[in-house]
DNA sequence: ATTTAAACGAGACGGTACGTCGCGTCTTTTT
DNA sequence: AAAAAGACGCGACGTACCGTCTCGTTTAAAT
């Protein structure tokens, strides 16, 4: 588990009691209250925490929830293979929606991306930690698939995941729900489509 | 130009010097120092307007912000037609592109989506007010393009509109730059291949 | 009925109706909730009255509730006289002590006082119009009864005034209860005695 | 010193700096600019000291001035004793005209006092802090002399208290002038005069 | 086992912005 | 022409969090 801010003291002497305990405060304040209620003075409280605690290892509440829901996520970050690489896309992009809809950590994460758009050092922390090592799983799949011969060789993969992550983001930036499982079948035939048929003469 | 608040006591002798004060100065603050440091205070002192008529007249800032941006984009809002409806999409998403990277309106529009996220009353004026009126214009002009038989008739439109809008929105919902002029051109190229190629049996 | 400011314009077109109906209103509105709650905005809402009327007539809220008090004080002020004086200033005090003690103008005159300690001109004309031709009616009956032999010819009746006044004055200022009618009669005993007792030596 | 609030968090951490400040700040505008232009912002402003520092301490900027006010009338609170009641009685009450009319503590008070007539618990504060403190000493000092026969054994030494302050709270509270000294001695004169003649038959 | 230095809880502090209220002025609409 | 209705610039209100900063008090490493 990565902090997001490198200035925090040698974690020798780190209390790992009072650190669950602010993560899970804040975990608990925004699926009660909302991203806009958890605020450092509120995770304190919570947690029995000292303010003074909260930012010796953590520089906003950004990060502090970005922590938290890492920690759940990379643990169940199994990227699926049944040999069929559109079942396995379905199955990785239903994951990604049930993210997104899920009740303890739907408003964490959107709460997070909310504070992306200001904050340029979470915005790379979100990159880096948390979406660039799960899109991996995915380019890497998606090579096995080409080896398999289900992907022309010459697919545009970057364009393909951002095709395939773009709807849920676009729906997630204006505050739309997410798509139901016959939406996101669709959009991962159509976008296995683009990468199979032939450019235009 | 509607108001994103429908509680404001009846606009009959409102102010109209009063209203674009307050929305010129909520862009110049925007543009000038981010969205964080527009603050309902900031506009008022900027704009030498009091506090308790920005808040008369709109419920927060980021309907401020929607008022000006969308005043701005609708007035610059038809769509091109020169009866290829690739290059036409290439255009629109380009002016999309050109939104989001506008030194003047770019973070006004980014700090209007990161309070949308908060905000669901927000979220529903930005759709009704700026996103359903433009995507509609997508939809008749692709609409058009399917009567003279340049998209097939059984295409599916709206995917089609969430896999062009949703890599800029990924994109912007993570704090990555905007893609190219040319990566703009293989994305419609992608999405139209996917739209005209059939279906797999 | 005397207005507090000479400013106004012509009175020969106003309004009586309006005058009636914000005198009134300041007057409910002290009593029911206190004189804090008297505001020009609430007189005006309660009078059915726009504000700019109350301030083409009044200068400040004080003059406002000075002149509602004027005129119900003004129409009681006959002073007693039975031929005795001290029975004549127990019964004045007493009315004085009843005035400090009504529902209906008590928290009007005490709020009057306590605008008179921020407001020159206010308390010019609570004296003027109020205490001094008063307090006149006090010299007056105080001057009959020298003349009868029941106050020595060289009394200090503005002195007595004073002590007579005063406690009432000072238990107002301290927030504190006016004095029972006993009270008042060993209060008006005692200034008689300081009255009619020589000098010392 | 005692702060007239009971609600305040414990004053173990208290800032005395702050405190000071306050006080100081406080004191210096009011004999400035008046009572009127004492604003809890401007007290903050002046002393360096977060608004909220202050509301932490104090409700009103009312008890700020009794905090300020009684911090220096009890350093100067002896009661003098020529052995003479009648003279002491003249110096203490020439103190407390000074009181009202000095150029520090005078606005200030008067801003009390204006303050009392619609805050009751600031009434209670100054009385107790204030007043009645100071008035146990008059009674002291008179009951001293009723030992040593200069008052009569059954004198009312309430009302003579009342007596003596009244004159003083009837000017402040019509907003007259405080009486020169040789009205003050005349006063008191009177007042010895009431205690020490017999009753009438 | 004792020292000792850190991390800790608690929370006061100087700030900034919030959203509200009432002021006194000014403008628009109605009568 | 007046009066109602009420929008306006202004400024203070009292509140909420911010991030910083002492204060004792644990508590875990180094003696």
């Amino acid at each position: 588990m990565i902090t997001s801010s490198g200035s925090a003291p040698s974690p020798r002497r780190r209390s790992e009691k009072s650190r669950r305990a602010t993560l899970t405060a804040a975990l608990e304040l925004c699926a009660e209250n909302g991203y806009g209620k958890v605020t450092i003075e509120a995770i304190a409280a919570r947690a029995g925490v000292s303010k003074k605690t909260i930012y010796r290892w953590w520089p906003t509440k950004g990060a502090v929830l970005l922590d938290a829901v890492t920690e759940l996520v990379v643990s169940h970050s199994e990227f699926p293979d049944t040999g069929d690489i559109d079942v396995d896309l379905r199955t990785h992009i239903g994951m990604l929606v049930n993210l997104f809809n899920s009740t303890v950590m739907g408003p964490a994460y959107r709460g997070i991306l909310s504070q992306v758009l200001h904050d340029e050092q979470l915005a790379r922390a979100v990159n880096d930690e948390l979406v660039i090592p799960r899109v991996a799983l995915v380019y890497e799949r998606m090579r096995g698939a080409q080896e398999q011969g289900q992907l022309p060789p010459d697919a545009d993969l970057p364009l393909a995941v951002e095709m395939l992550y773009g709807p849920l983001y676009y729906r997630h930036a204006l505050g739309r729900p997410m798509p139901d499982p016959e939406h996101v079948e669709t959009l991962v035939a159509h976008v296995m489509r683009a990468l199979r048929s032939p450019e235009r003469s």
